[in-house]
DNA sequence: GTAATTGCAAAAATTTTGCCTCATA
DNA sequence: TATGAGGCAAAATTTTTGCAATTAC
């Protein structure tokens, strides 16, 4: 049975301070604010255990390090391919498109959609500069 | 000025005799049957090139490493929780669902969708046990 | 000729794991 | 008190990079 332990709950915790969707090392870095000796294997171990028990998402958004969502409700990410920032979106695929390919044999159980582009604050910047 | 090496032939070449979508050192395996002396640094260049030139795709599918596709036709992708085999699914979103989410702010440029479940084979195997 | 590319090896970056100790249930 | 979890450090995994030699243009 998994305990509920101080850093465990500190880690979960943490997570849902972020708006953004924070890798790793991006949680031990505030956790250690609070738990100064906590080691990043803990870190990594809890936000497995967290996310196998659904209370915490675990995302792949792009081709670079892993990261965490504590918001579970049904919504996708858009990332800026200049500042790499992840921003949430509420655009969802309804479920009925999902049996859309249920021809092709696979049970599905759901998807994963990332937008990618330019967020606002780099479509500006990008402004100034021309 | 990009070049056109021999390894950079090979490797685009080997690619598109894959119909999964395999990650470098599976590419690096199967061009060295042609090239035995290019090193795994050459093939993760090359692949990097090649996406970069728009000749073939770099995909980010679930948590694990990345993947190359040479198919670059509009498609998405479905990956097997089980067996983590990766397939194409010609489903794919309209430009105009993508324009839904233009009030964010953002540039829409594109988007990845991944679908996740059980292959038709794992499906199989799952009823075999029962 | 010259600048891009290669092979090699070392380094960097990210994540996992072994082991012994500690603390939760 | 039994066992899941933690801390630490080492290892494993994946990817990138520096450099001297080579090669495409």
């Amino acid at each position: 049975m998994t305990r509920i332990t101080k850093q465990r709950q500190v880690v979960l915790e943490v997570l849902s301070t972020f708006d953004s969707h924070p890798t790793a090392d991006m949680v031990y870095d505030k956790v250690r604010e609070k738990l100064p000796r906590i080691s990043l294997g803990t870190v990594y171990r809890n936000l497995e255990v967290l996310a196998e028990e659904g209370l915490i998402r675990k995302l792949s958004v792009g081709n670079d390090r892993k990261r965490f969502d504590h918001d579970l409700t049904d919504h996708d990410h858009i990332r800026c391919i200049v500042c790499h920032r992840i921003d949430d979106v509420d655009f969802s695929l309804s479920t009925s498109s999902e049996n859309l390919i249920e021809k092709e044999g696979y049970k599905i159980l759901g998807h994963t959609m990332v937008f990618w582009g330019k967020c606002p604050d780099c479509l500006k910047l990008e402004q100034k500069i021309k």
